[in-house]
DNA sequence: GCACATTTATGAAACGATTCACTCGCAATC
DNA sequence: GATTGCGAGTGAATCGTTTCATAAATGTGC
């Protein structure tokens, strides 16, 4: 029996009514005799029907579906999200489809098409890029966006993290604890949360009156525990003179990756190279050395959004685009705790 | 302007053609002649006419998307194995749309009822409860499913694991290492796997001559983090006389949740409490003390799950069921090294 | 110059639902 | 008894697309 080998004119054929009448017991049951609607109700179960809704919503207007594309559906930190977005989204009568770009411009398109041309209700998603031609389209056509943990300028609802206050954070922590050869590790750079946090680590450098060539930047092609084991090795290939004693990492991954790396070179942590990471994931404090790492609002962040769409998807076109942005907060554990002035914080 | 604003007609019109060459153009362009066509494509372009998936698909018949519901998301098993299950679709021409149910049976439901009605081609499921009424409605309407990492008899695709063996294998390690009180957590058991890897260390427990009541059962009532946790302090309470030497985890996150807590307790692992977890997730080795843990080929898992679904897409009424099962694996690390029996594997 | 095939374009029907202007009884009102 | 109002049900139009039978224009071979 193939999916919906019964439609309302079946249900209406057995029940002995008109098609009107079927639609009017699925949508304004008020509306019909009781009898009718009994006998209506009984074809239905009978017949197995299932409304299409695909049908349905071409002919009534948008759905309530959403989609959110996420950079990497495998990193905690967007599953955290994801789980405050579907809280959000099932209290404005919205539900979540979750796509994952997996860091691939293509698979980005391809997703963004797909969910235009589903004519989903709304997308919230965290750009591959921000300047691709396709994003640009989506609001151009009438489809209400909102970027996560991005920012696009006013003509986007967006809701992030200062990133840039994020990397001070964990630079001016990395400098008060006395480390004066720093390294950065991070990439591609085309990810403007990369960008952001290295340029908040550079500042607290200039402004903890080092000079800028403290900061070694490691660059990485994903934020990846994969990644953070090779940067690790390139770290252990420098001359010892030249080698960092800290390592700020651009996210939790990166830096497990990088800790799983130091402790296989018997390098010790903190006391030979201080980590710290981004994001402080659940399994950051539960790592061979507990990380050190700065804390974003995850699951608020994805409340927030969603809330932000589900007020563009009701407002229409009167809605004023709004940018949020919440602050991270610095979390201290083992793996800088004591690295350079044994017992300071 | 409003989504859809272009429709065919426009186009038709602005190209001063017929409906019906808008739509050659799309779907056969073969068959249009160079002009015509090059006209249509720039009418298409001049008003971002996007095509209606919803009204083509309405008329054309089946969609090319799946969903996977997933029982978690935030674990990274399920990443993984969603990987995978992206992979295989792709190569199959087919998008996938990710579901959480996050455990809960009604939301469960509530996307299955989204799916079925949003007409996608398939679905591949982790089901929260393998006897509910809604998803042994999905192969009545003819709708191809394949069950992921669970068993569902003759009449249903599936591909999983063996959990019992999995149970099994990590019983048994535990045994040869000497451990005489062993602790099993995990829950809740209406979990098949729960259910079987608990069956597997029991039968590891009777082949090892240990009596049945060896093995104490810690309920949890979910496989997070936070549940390892609480588990953890309901194990520390017991009396030392009782307490058991090794616990095996239902799951990783559990485990990585126990072994948190018998740091902050400062018991030491595996000396004093053993740990084996369940999955072998990436965070596994990277955890304070190296976890034990049972490996499943998730990426696997994933593709091949597709691929079924694939067939079955495909195949259409003749296809026939088939039941893939893959064997779990021990991988030995620090959490268990030398915990009895000084130096034993 | 004729018959015939080929290429190209047309327009109406169909997909499965909703919506809306109507009709049909029937009771209440004056 | 005529009028009004109301609740219940009808059926055609509609959403945006594809498909298909058909028509028109063009090319081919003799």
């Amino acid at each position: 029996m193939a999916i919906g080998s019964a439609s309302v004119k079946d249900v209406a054929a057995l029940a002995g009514v008109s098609v009107g009448t079927v639609s009017n017991v699925l949508n304004r049951p008020d509306r019909v005799g009781r009898e009718t609607r009994l006998r209506v109700e009984s074809a239905i179960s009978e017949l197995g029907f299932v409304r299409n809704e695909v049908a349905r919503h071409l002919r009534a207007g948008g759905s309530r579906l959403i989609g959110f594309l996420v950079l990497d559906a495998a990193n905690p930190f967007f599953t955290d999200v994801a789980r405050g977005v579907e809280e959000a989204a099932r209290a404005a009568g919205l539900a979540v489809f979750l796509c994952n770009s997996d860091n691939s411009e293509l698979r980005e398109r391809e997703y963004l098409d797909l969910l235009l041309e589903q004519r989903v209700r709304g997308v919230l998603v965290t750009p591959v890029n921000l300047e691709t031609e396709r994003l640009a389209a989506l609001p151009r056509l009438g489809l209400p966006v909102v970027l996560v943990d991005r920012i696009g300028g006013a003509d986007w609802c967006s809701v992030s993290v200062d990133d840039e206050v994020g990397g001070h954070l964990a630079g001016t922590h990395l400098v008060e604890s006395g480390h004066q050869r720093i390294a950065f590790v991070g990439g591609p750079d085309s990810l403007g949360q990369v960008r952001d946090r290295l340029a908040g680590a550079q500042r607290a450098i200039r402004e903890g009156g080092l000079p800028e060539d403290a900061l070694t930047v490691i660059a990485t092609s994903a934020l990846t525990v994969a990644e953070g084991r090779r940067a690790g090795q390139r770290l252990v290939g420098l001359p010892s003179a030249q080698r960092p004693t800290a390592a700020f990492c651009a996210n939790d991954l990166l830096a497990l990756g990088l800790l799983q790396e130091m402790t296989r070179q018997e390098v010790p942590v903190p006391e030979e190279l201080a980590i710290i990471g981004y994001d402080d994931i659940e399994f950051a404090a539960a790592a061979a050395v507990p990380l050190t790492s700065v804390r974003q609002p995850r699951h608020l962040i994805g409340r927030t959004a969603a809330e932000l769409l589900a007020e563009e998807v009701d407002a229409g076109p009167e809605h004023q685009h709004r940018q949020l942005q919440y602050l991270p907060e610095l979390v201290v554990r083992g793996s800088t705790r004591g690295s350079r002035r044994p017992g300071s914080v």
